[in-house]
DNA sequence: CATGAATGAGAGTTCATTCAT
DNA sequence: GATGAATGAACTCTCATTCAT
């Protein structure tokens, strides 16, 4: 019945598997249809080249990504615009907990997306996934400096804090700790005693402490 | 002179180069070559293999990088046990600022680097290239641990603070900051108002204050 | 109304269109089908082959080409065995009028013509198509040979010609004229100052002065 | 010794041959480097592409064949401005029989010849090898031009012509002929009693008639 | 009858590596 | 030691043809 969806999937999915574990260039069509019992072929009815199989790859990945969860917790706050339960330090925090989290529950999408980014600059700027991805980029980095604005003024932020700055490092330095917290995590299999999500709930602890007014 | 030692510099340098703007899949042996000034053969007479040559210049990236500096620090605490002029937090804070001067004047070295890292998983732990990284890393891991147990001891950093997880912590964000600071940089170019040195510049001084002892 | 007919008409004219403008590699099936409205599988159970609907659509051209004009010629010739309307030269020089009017009028048809007559000798000879467009040359060189043998008889074209040969000559030269200055047209945009038709026309003149009797 | 220059030779030979008996499309370099003895990859160190490969059997063609000839009697015309041993009407035979000459001691570049010119309108007119084959062909038709203003002024050649027009006529026509003839002569191997030689000798024959003055 | 998804051989091209000179 | 010509496997992509529906 659902025929072509199915293939569509199954393409997909060998793709994924392949593109989690190598590099771009490391990645063959042959391989990717030997993977999803197709002939090569026929990955063409699909995709129009390699290059869209990718970011067909990424953008699922993006899809199920933090992004759009976030998203929906914008809109949710558009919602209800009251939404008194939590207070601006506790909605950040709970923003960084879901980026942590979803990096945890799906490992390999969040490598995928990660290393996406790290190529997005060699792309074509005028690439439509390109600019998809940037723009669900911009809506989540916007997201988090409304949410500490929101904070300082229910007053659980301390005022001294620059929205606009803070929200850059805090977006960065995240991703960049539960980078390099699963890199390490490979590498490093008994390195210290602490375990990875130790050092992430740490870093939570912290990141709150520093934020939070003290009085 | 010695012409062997001159040729392997030729050549390293000639890859570096390449690698520094192109990924590892872009560079061919021939352009490689040609840069050199030598023939394609003669590669092989001191390279055994492309990726013998590219975790050479890896190698040569991570001797220049700010490892090997902080490890002079080390060397520099241990010779001089008092060095009092600073105290712990200080030397934390002069190590960020160094980590982040080294990415921002050597950036090559410092991309370079980094992506190499963010393929290790991929190399065989028993590779030496990969063990020599890994042990330098662990130096400079072991001694901002050091460095912050030095601050609770001197009462410049606050002692409600776990030096191993926060060692952790802070070399992973530091680290993951740069690389994000560095990529949005040249994704967008006009994004906000914050230029990349402010950024890294406000990320310190924030660190600074959630280190320092509060009283 | 004959919906099987309708088809093959629809694919023929396809197809046609298509190897009018691009080689015979250059044609998919794909295009020919889509061109037709069909589905490309459709096409097999009209043309056993790229091959079949190719030769099909040359078969059309040489059906409406001046090779079956020409057979009407013959035929009224043969019929009214008088026809003294006009005398053997003029005939001839009615027929190579013919020739060039016709590849001014269908300038595709007779593109794909003399395209597939210059591949003639890949194929086989013994090929239903190949035997038919054969025999319809011979018919029509024939009937050059009678026209001038009759032109000598009733003193219209001078009798030191010898019929066999000068058909053979003028039919060739004619043919190969016509390619020539098509194909000229094209390169030589504004080659010199004579056109296209100037160079037939003169053409025809001076052969009309090389077979008249001089006296 | 001329290891190079041989391998060079031997792929332009095989490439040669391929290219005389089928179309630009229905050689592979597969098959070339079969046929030259050696490896596909080979081949790309003598020639950048498929196309380049091309361009050199034909520029091979037309560096042998009738033009270069030509172009050599230009030359000895302008040095022997004199050269009273021929008039004008038997220099421009002369032309005509060393162009069928050309094409029956060559046959293989010259239907070479003949294809390419048949392609050129799709070729780039930007391209050195196509600008190139068309200034030889201007050459080689001024000079024809030339030599029938000289046969008009010593009054072998009758002088109600036009030199311009004529020369276009003739250069095309004879081009034809040539092809028509080769192309029957495989195509009826025993057609009627004339020899393809004794067609093009009485061509040349009939043509001189035409063009000598009569008095 | 008609479809169009699927096939897979084969196209042109690249490039790390080898080896005779 | 140094060379660079030669290799051939692997790459992405195309397309005439088939066949289950």
């Amino acid at each position: 019945m659902n025929n072509k969806e199915d293939k569509y999937k199954k393409i997909i999915e060998a793709a994924e598997k392949l593109f989690f574990e190598n590099n771009y260039e490391e990645v063959s069509m042959s391989k990717i249809a030997k993977n999803a019992g197709i002939a090569k072929g026929t990955l063409y009815l699909y995709f129009s080249s390699k290059k869209d199989l990718y970011f067909s790859v990424v953008l699922k990945a993006l899809d199920i990504s933090v992004v759009l969860k976030a998203l929906d917790i914008i809109e949710d706050i558009i919602k209800n615009n009251v939404s008194k339960a939590k207070n601006g330090l506790e909605k950040v925090v709970s923003m960084g907990k879901a980026y942590i989290e979803f990096s945890n529950n799906y490992p390999d999408y969040y490598s995928l997306i990660a290393n996406y980014e790290g190529q997005k600059a060699k792309l074509s700027t005028e690439d439509p996934l390109v600019k998809l991805s940037y723009s669900k980029s911009e809506q989540l980095f916007d997201h988090l400096k409304k949410l500490i604005q929101l904070g300082i003024k229910d007053k659980s932020i301390r005022e001294d804090i620059d929205p606009e700055k803070f929200a850059m490092v805090l977006w960065s330095q995240t991703t960049g700790l539960v980078q390099q917290v699963k890199l390490r995590e490979v590498l490093f299999k008994n390195w210290s005693g602490a375990k990875p999500l130790d050092i992430l709930n740490y870093y939570i602890e912290i990141t709150q402490k520093t934020l939070q007014k003290t009085n």
